[in-house]
DNA sequence: GTTAGCACTCAGTTGTTTCGAGTGCTAATT
DNA sequence: AATTAGCACTCGAAACAACTGAGTGCTAAC
């Protein structure tokens, strides 16, 4: 257990570290109003906290800098939650005053806002697909040739997709497809879809359009393309801000990374709900080792869980991170409590 | 006027700088194979091309490297357009095979495609906002509380945006209005909607619908919200694998003014169609002055243009990245032209 | 237990040297 | 008259030494 002292001392390095990014010496620590004893007083507790394994030094005669078991004693146990500005907590009420209908709007519009926020890069993640239901399907037709379908699940999710009526498919048939269709799908999970339609509308069509090998085809093109993007990442530039991203090798495999949503993705996935801070290397990827992700879930109805995360360097303001994702995720919660009520 | 050697000369250097990145030095040059004279000769030709403008040195005794000039007449008169691989033009062919009624996919495709065979940053600003025609109107019901507009324009733009149905409008006041604004808003350019909607609409609502204030408000949630975003960026972590980007500075400049479609936008719509390329300090914005921006356009029916750009360093692959753009750009409007015809 | 004092360490900066790729000029060659 | 070999010269980059200063650890005094 640290003395009261060592925590004193523990604390002003982080803090000073996350300010200035510089290893920090007795000497500065001395000359801080909440320091009352000398440089050398400092140092042997540096020494004994270097020992336990909560500093570190970049070379034998340098200042201290916290090592990641530093951040993380510093994390779990001295930070004290940090009062937001009244300007800050507004802005990100703002960005639900909005009329929710479209999920999407909201996760990007929350990606941009706390990015702004943090000046870190932000992640989200929408709720799991393979839980989504389809709420309602419309097809609009917009000429002979063309038609657009809207799809709307129960998280939200709104979708336009605009494909080509087969050829010689009579009208009657194609309102029928669409009535059979919108009967039927909704309420059925997007992933069961197909599965659905093999058993519970194959049928229908068969026995209800004229030409049902064009029905099918036209329901197959509406109903299936690609999975829509699930991943909103916002200030990606910010990273560049950052001293320790100023090599461009450690930015381009960032980069990288985060272009992909399946790289990105797995590590936001966290197994429970709640905040989790990933310090360092523990993080899985490596290109990652020298940042801290933040995660933290929301939840709309009951088991459909989202994730919204900050992506700093390991130097992170821990408290004010936290304080706004804390924030934000309370909002968003509340929000989609309400708005699943509604519907 | 330069003679031949000079030519040769200055088109070796050019292309070998494109290629290397590194000062070309006499020596180097000699040992080609399109060469059949002496370093000796070579230094007094480059003295020569050097007086001219056409190259530079980075100090007294390096090697030469293109000056802006040298670009310049190398695009000009040199270069000779490169034939591109099969792979290549497939690539380009296959992003327009899909059946376009949303002009958005097509541009999005585009620039991530083009981006991925040349290595640059692709740029793409959709057509003129103030020639596009309102081409169909559809309000889908989603539940007591909310709805969906859907807009289609002329040229290609499909949006949808959910919005509130005002409390206690009467079911038919709702499908009256939509029948309304349906019939009389088509064709009507987007600019001039709001003045469409005070002379020629505002007193049929009034006419046929009961409660007249809250239709009127459905319209307004419906039609008008932000403009649709027109640009799209694609490979901009291509800009990082350039070594004249590898300091820091540079590659967060050119981000921020890449955030901003404000700035992106003027500097793409060029006076006059067809393409064209600016070198250097040719384009106006301070921070993209040692790189090359081409561009081209591409038009949908008479008067709507849009712009296709690449942005890489000065020394950029001007052959290539000339080639994909010509074939695309025809490809373009070739298919727009069919589908114009068509709708 | 705390702190002043001091020797020691080491990254970073500055100055010096060396190396080599490249130039420009001159004189010899074709 | 055009080309080329030869050579002195230039200058960036790399390698190395000297110097500086912020910082440490240890010891002895307070």
């Amino acid at each position: 257990m640290l003395t009261d002292r060592q925590l004193l001392v523990l604390k002003v390095i982080v803090d000073d570290f996350i300010d200035t990014a510089q290893p920090v010496g007795s000497r500065n620590i001395a000359k801080k109003e909440q320091i009352s004893f000398s440089p050398a007083t400092i140092r042997n507790e540096m020494a004994d906290l270097e020992d336990l394994g909560y500093l570190e030094k970049t070379h034998s005669s340098s200042g201290r800098i916290p090592s990641e078991k530093g951040y993380r004693y510093y994390v779990d146990n001295i930070m004290s939650p940090l009062q937001l500005s009244r300007g800050e907590v507004h802005r990100i009420r703002q960005s639900f005053s909005e009329r929710m209908i479209e999920l999407e709007r909201v996760m990007q519009n929350s990606a941009h806002i706390l990015s702004e926020l943090t000046r870190y890069t932000t992640l989200v993640l929408g709720p799991q697909v393979y839980e989504t239901k389809l709420k309602q399907l419309q097809i609009v037709p917009i000429n002979q040739q063309s038609a657009i379908a809207i799809l709307i699940t129960d998280t939200g999710h709104v979708e336009h997709r605009s494909f080509a009526i087969p050829a010689e498919l009579e009208h009657a048939d194609l309102e029928k497809t669409v009535n059979i269709l919108n009967e039927k799908l909704s309420g059925v999970p997007i992933v069961y879809l197909s599965q659905f339609i093999e058993t519970e509308v194959k049928h229908l069509l068969q026995k209800y359009t004229n030409d049902f090998q064009k029905s099918y085809q036209l329901l197959n093109q509406a109903l299936f393309t690609e999975q829509p993007t699930n991943l909103y990442v916002s200030g990606k530039t910010n990273i560049l801000m950052q001293p320790e991203f100023a090599d461009i090798d450690k930015v381009r495999s960032l980069f990288q990374i985060m272009e992909s949503e399946d790289q990105i993705a797995p590590i936001l996935k966290s197994e429970d709900e709640g905040l989790h801070i990933y310090i360092g290397r523990e993080n899985k990827i490596e290109e990652m080792n020298n940042c801290t992700l933040i995660t933290t879930t929301y939840s709309l109805g009951e088991n459909q869980v989202g994730t919204i995360a900050l992506l700093g360097p390991t130097r992170m303001d821990y408290a004010k991170a936290v304080s706004i994702l804390d924030i934000w995720s309370g909002q968003m919660t509340k929000q989609l409590q309400k708005w699943f009520n509604e519907q």
